[in-house]
DNA sequence: TTTTCCATGTAACTCGTTACATGATTTC
DNA sequence: GAAATCATGTAACGAGTTACATGGAAAA
């Protein structure tokens, strides 16, 4: 649900049409969500088809025509239980990408060195990348600087399990 | 393939069958992996018929028979190949299950805070789980201790978080 | 005697991604 | 004239989960 809680978040702001909140979303949550052009489509059909969220036509000049979302007063309870159950509950985060290092001793110190320096590098260019993005106003950029934190922290380990291979 | 490298890398130390591999990983990595037994059995059933790990049966007593794996040659190239592309790429981690905190301000800052504290005592709770694993020995301890580091993190920016709200 | 453990599997389903299709319009 | 942008969608696929089925043996 946590995209729904998204997109009905985006929506009680401003209305919108799904080609803009996609655009919103990719240009300035791109750290920390990634929501494809056509799993937005489909999520805003089928919030519009629940009735949470109400949909009409609109043109602008020659341009296609879009469809303009809005939320309803249905949507609005909805996306206040979201908002909550979200916030409350923590599910545990699974780093499957890790399970290399379970069998690190597996190879030989040195090449396993010169493999968690590529991916120092790449976490360390991840923070970069965060780090440049323009600053939001309110709490849309809590979720940023918990990404911040988090590659931060990711990076103190991984400088800790190359040191100790040294 | 992160699910395929850990249940070859496990037969790679020494032949199991399939309940005994998915009660290893529940037990000993259920911080940082989780598998289900449908999907342990299914990829087994893959593996085998990829050639990357071999299949017999046996029967232990009035046990019902069990199908035991053992890597291969062509499994063991494979498995080398899946280590080090593991080891060696950063994906970066998308945290779905923070969207809320993009619209904390939706909230009165007193039920945030109550909300959040919440969260930050399952949090607290799943390092505790954490840290209370029976220690392994070998590169087996490095997820744990992995989780263990992100997780500590994780509480230390919620607690800014809090502390700022109020 | 009922529940739990051992041991394996299948079928249906959910969620999301990929790849593709359309078509006008503005920019290079 | 080619490519990118605006705008929406569908169909097929993939990974993984849920729920269910089986059936004997050991433990409560």
């Amino acid at each position: 649900m946590e995209r729904e809680l998204l997109l009905l978040g985006l929506l009680r702001q401003e209305e919108r049409h799904g080609y803009e909140l996609h655009e919103f979303i990719e240009q300035t949550m791109q750290a920390c969500v990634d929501l494809k052009k056509s799993t937005a489509y489909y999520l805003l059909d089928k919030l519009a088809s629940q009735g949470y969220i109400s949909e009409s036509e609109e043109q602008a000049g020659n341009r296609p025509p879009r469809k303009v979302y809005r939320l309803t007063t249905s949507g609005e309870t909805f996306y206040q239980d979201l908002l909550r159950e979200n916030l409350r509950t923590y599910t545990p985060a699974r780093f499957v990408d890790l399970i290399g290092l379970s069998f690190l001793d597996d190879i030989s110190a040195n090449e396993a060195l010169a493999l968690l320096s590529e991916r120092r590098e790449a976490i360390h260019q991840a923070l970069l990348v965060t780090q440049a993005a323009p600053r939001h106003t309110g709490s849309h950029q809590l979720m940023i600087d918990h990404q911040t934190a988090h590659l931060q922290a990711e990076l103190n380990w991984l400088d800790g399990v190359i040191l100790h291979l040294k």
